[in-house]
DNA sequence: GTGAAAGCGCTAACAA
DNA sequence: TTGTTAGCGCTTTCAC
């Protein structure tokens, strides 16, 4: 049906344009233009017309010459530490989605943690023209990320663009970037008080990263939590071990070896708490009868460990859509703004009170 | 320190362009171009000149403009179903990782197993310009979809592009796509021999979807580990519950329920095991001393599960690697190859002999 | 060694 | 209603 094209010399890996649509029509590059972009009256015969060339000819825009002389493509960047951290990509995945429902392209790029990686990522995006970037999660903050973020907030805003924080703080309020993040402290010290409530006074915090912003805050919860609780400052104990699985099982494998007296583990995050509930399962004792662990985040997999975890839910889908949806509402009042997202405890099994008698320091494992 | 540019009148949301450098360095654009490609021959104090005027503008080229006219940039594109899929995240992680390495910039597109999210993803990156196209994921392989992937074939291959079908079939082996995937069969038929040994005869495989090719293939491996030990064909219960946790959770509910005679679950994948050991546990029952049950994948958390899974290990980020590793290294010979990758099995404690005594169908649950 | 000029594919005035 | 024209920001001959 109509594939005259077979005749046509073989295009030899070249796009087909906008002048050979029009050719193909009969009419001029504009006409065509004019129906592909929909936006000027065209009578239905010319258009027809054009559709049915275009079609043809399976032709498809080049974004590049668009973007050159139109705005460009609406496109959105999140940058992150890396897709297979559960947390992140539910974060992701929310900016996604709500970019998607606007029309809009999301690019999302990883970094590893490597703040060069994130500083290239950042400056392709803006070559690329990105109208919105978002750096997600956090980081420690000292005086090059500081300057990194006040850089890319200068140079994105220069051009027009607007600069997210997400779970990361503005080095300064006047900084053009607005902040979305989850209120850690506040999270932190309601499962804290969880655990307390329980019974427990020994109770360690697993996976500190000193500088970092979302664990300091945590921290702070949990400190808080203890102080109010009326337990004096030298009961908290924290491990500064880091995020991450293996972080966890190897702080926690040396932590049962070591220090016995704790009878309940508040883990940096869930991913921590599956690395610590696995090195206390190896190590003969059960969760939560000899220790009780929670975690922070409610991954999706954290009902189907073992036993299934306790923890803070933050909504990071949410947290995706409304660092979209903020940036995008209202952009001349978001810059500088700084908005707080509530978090809620999820009970499951991995609390109860503490046993009555204290455990030896380094059992035997059963073999 | 020579921010002499504070003097200039405001730059109101305006990128700055290679020609307010030139102009700043005292040289043409043509010369700028040159000293930024670093292609060409430019003296040093020229150079240090326009590299010093193109630093205090903070100047980043234009993407879109430079695409335009070379080749544009070097860009890979990853369509996926979800990033907050397990399986799905690790391969976008190693398409990402090993682009990254060579310098090409990844964009990674989820379609939420849309066809026409996919289709218009597709599209966008024709006009992108991207080089490189990865679908990822199995799916049901109807007239449709042939359709669809020979046409996607096609016109990338037109544009110079290159499209890789990972763990998806390519309709037609004349078909200028490279396939990459997993042997699903083998994997599958050797972990249904690992129950098989273990002494189970009843085992159901959880998590069909027919017509996906994926699914298809590990229930044909299941099947034939079947018949390899005597068994007839009616041995084999396939429940059609499609991928998911909360699938697996469902089904095994209901399978609980109504079909007391098995004493194995081989789960079409990880996700569908995590909701089956959840519904098993709700039963009552323990895994693995009432029923073994085994999962496909090797997702990071499965060690994690209650109790740690016995699944297949598929190399998901190097699935992810050899797509572009295959794709980029021998552009001419790639096309309509077909790489089948290996996997293997991960022991762990979900697998046990079946029981001596029958259970009862609907024990009652404790409370 | 460096500048002038052409043109990549497209859209948006401006004419007709 | 439609065509002609002038660029968008950049790279790249081709002269000088």
């Amino acid at each position: 049906m109509g594939n005259d094209m077979a005749e046509a010399e073989p295009t030899a890996k070249r796009r087909v344009t906008i002048r050979e649509v029009a050719e193909r029509a009969g009419v001029s590059m504009a006409t065509v233009s004019r129906v592909l972009s929909g936006n000027h009256p065209v009578p239905a015969s010319t258009r027809a017309r054009v559709l049915r060339a275009s079609r043809d000819l399976d032709y498809v825009a080049n974004a590049h010459a668009r973007a050159l002389v139109g705005g460009g493509r609406k496109m959105v960047a999140v940058v992150l530490r890396q897709v297979t951290s559960p947390f992140y990509a539910q974060v992701a995945e929310g900016v996604e989605a709500e970019a998607a429902s606007r029309g809009w392209l999301c690019l999302v790029g990883t970094t590893g943690g490597d703040p060069q990686r994130e500083l290239e990522f950042v400056q392709l995006m803006r070559e690329e023209g990105a109208r919105l970037v978002i750096l997600v999660g956090g980081v420690v903050e000292d005086d090059a990320y500081r300057e990194r973020v006040a850089h890319y907030a200068q140079a994105l805003d220069s051009a027009g663009a607007r600069l997210v924080l997400c779970g990361r703080p503005a080095p300064d309020p006047d900084i053009p970037a607005l902040v979305v993040e989850f209120d850690n402290e506040a999270g932190a010290h309601a499962i804290t008080g969880h655990l307390l409530s329980a019974g427990h006074r020994g109770i360690v915090f697993l996976g500190g990263l000193p500088g970092n912003t979302a664990l300091d805050a945590r921290v702070a919860g949990y400190r808080a939590a203890l102080a109010e609780h009326g337990l004096p400052p030298e009961a908290a104990h924290v491990v500064d071990c880091g995020l991450g699985r293996a972080a966890g099982h190897r702080a926690m494998t040396q932590l049962l070896k070591e220090t016995p007296d704790f009878t309940a583990v508040f883990a940096g995050d869930d991913m921590v708490a599956a690395g610590a509930l696995r090195a206390i399962a190896e190590a003969g004792l059960r969760v939560p009868d000899d220790i009780s662990v929670v975690g922070y985040n409610d991954i999706p997999l954290a009902e189907d460990f073992n036993p299934p975890l306790t923890t803070v839910r933050t909504p990071a889908e949410e947290l995706g859509r409304a660092a979209v949806r903020i940036a995008l509402r209202d952009p001349e009042h978001a810059a500088g703004a700084h908005h707080l997202l509530g978090t809620h405890i999820v009970v499951r099994d991995s609390v109860q009170p503490p046993p009555q008698a204290p455990r030896d320091a380094a059992p035997d494992r059963p073999h």
